[in-house]
DNA sequence: TCTGGGGTCCTAGGACCC
DNA sequence: TCTGGGGTCCTAGGACCC
């Protein structure tokens, strides 16, 4: 691993703003901005205005008035998704989504038919273009790491290359906001001591960078910064949570609004887990106060579900100990208002692998058929322990679902060279 | 640039058990 | 009755990513 660069990034250009731009020949050129109250995602000419995603509406058409405004059609963003997806599979099994518009290929085991991986980076952009429509930035290198980075310099619809033996030439000059998991916090800490760029991360001591960053950062960010990245690509990534939220304004609702509020998010949520065939065991609302301040109140069922009107009802519960807090009803509300609220179900197993796992509850099977089963869970619902959500723990041979060799262990599928 | 909506992962403290 | 270590789970909060 590392020594050869198989790893692609692949990532589609201003996405959203893209599809646009294909469906509608007067907005090629132009620039576009997707999203009317805030900015969901902008064409480069937009960008070049410093329109930024996120960005709220009347900002971004004060920077850029000539930029023609349309709604998003995320029917058609999932499409074109699907299609690119479909592209990345013509040339490798071993592809692991990021999101919507990103994800990571292996391609060791497809350079003998395609070609090298950068010959193979070209093909890609092309067939993406070609069969599709939209243009794709491609970064090629021998970790996940790297090739992110890589794409993110190849933008637009470009592609760069790490080779073998030039990693830390190509990393150590960029500044260190290209770490993954430096955000503004972490950025300003970083600047403080003097740390601008990855070169500069790289020679800091780790004892020195753990006092102002902890244990895990501090290893995590040193890792990366010299190059160290062995996560294997993993195809069977499964969704840990759903969920949503609604942002209100500024307007502090009243409470009975905010629990009809609450109730159509829940069910919207509930509605998205059956769909998906999965079940929740946690239940989270979260709150921001008109300050502006996070609050969150979560409770863990003691069986996984679907069920709408079990999930609801523990979600207005929830919420009205954030509304209420302990002087009776709306007195918290009226003290720190409600800017937003939102529902996530987490802990996300499946209600196939209790059906499986069942049978083993009750009856005393032996043990290598267990591991026949766990195999066979595994390799339907991937590595993560999607029997955890059962929580059989009184019964023992269940309870052996999630022991951590079978289910919890990193153990992704490695391409066949 | 004071902010949408969808997520992921980590931490610290407390409860509880052996 | 007190003290201790080790482990797991739950909860609330925070940082980060697209």
């Amino acid at each position: 691993m590392g020594d050869r660069a198989t790893i692609l990034h692949a990532d589609l250009d201003a996405f959203y703003a893209s599809v646009e731009q294909r469906d509608d020949p007067r907005l090629r050129n132009q620039p576009v901005i997707v999203g009317e109250g805030v900015v969901l995602a902008c064409s480069y000419e937009a960008k070049r205005c410093g329109v930024r995603s996120g960005m709220r509406g009347g900002i971004a058409r004060s920077l850029c008035p000539e930029a023609i405004t349309v709604p998003a059609r995320m029917k058609a963003y999932s499409e074109a998704s699907t299609a690119v997806f479909e592209q990345f599979h013509e040339f490798t099994p071993f592809v692991e989504p990021l999101s919507v518009d990103e994800a990571f290929l292996e391609v060791a085991g497809a350079e003998h038919i395609f070609g090298p991986a950068a010959h193979i980076a070209q093909k890609l952009k092309a067939q993406v273009l070609d069969k599709v429509g939209l243009a794709l930035s491609v970064g090629v290198a021998g970790t996940k790491f790297l090739a992110k980075v890589a794409s993110a310099q190849a933008k637009p619809d470009g592609i760069v290359v790490v080779e073998p033996g030039t990693e830390l030439a190509f990393l150590h000059p960029l500044p260190i906001e290209v770490l993954w998991g430096v955000g503004p916090v972490t950025a300003t800490k970083l600047h403080d001591h003097g740390i601008d760029t990855v070169g500069d991360l790289a020679s800091s001591g780790r004892e020195a960078l753990k006092s102002y960053l902890g244990n895990h950062t501090s290893g995590h960010l040193l890792a990366l910064a010299n190059n160290c990245d062995p996560r294997a690509i993993d195809t069977n990534r499964r969704d840990r949570s759903m969920g949503a939220q609604r942002a209100l304004g500024q307007k502090v609702r009243d409470r009975e609004e905010l629990r009809r509020e609450m109730l159509a998010l829940a069910e919207k949520v509930a509605a998205r887990l059956r769909k998906a065939q999965r079940v929740a065991r946690t239940v989270t609302v979260r709150y921001r106060t008109s300050e502006m301040r996070h609050e969150t109140r979560s409770r863990t069922l003691t069986e996984a579900t679907a069920q709408t009107d079990v999930l609801t009802a523990v979600a207005d519960e929830l919420l009205l100990d954030l509304l209420d807090g302990p002087h009776g009803p709306g007195s918290r509300l009226g003290r720190v208002g409600c800017t937003l609220i939102g529902v996530t179900y987490s802990a996300l197993g499946s209600p196939d692998a209790i059906q499986m796992a069942l049978p083993f509850a009750d009856a005393g099977r032996p043990t290598d058929e267990l591991d026949t089963m766990i195999d066979s869970i595994r390799s339907r619902w991937g590595n993560k322990a999607v029997a955890r959500a059962s929580l059989l723990d009184h019964e023992p041979e269940v309870a052996a679902l999630n022991r951590p060799t079978a289910l919890d262990s990193e153990t992704p599928e490695q391409p066949t060279t």
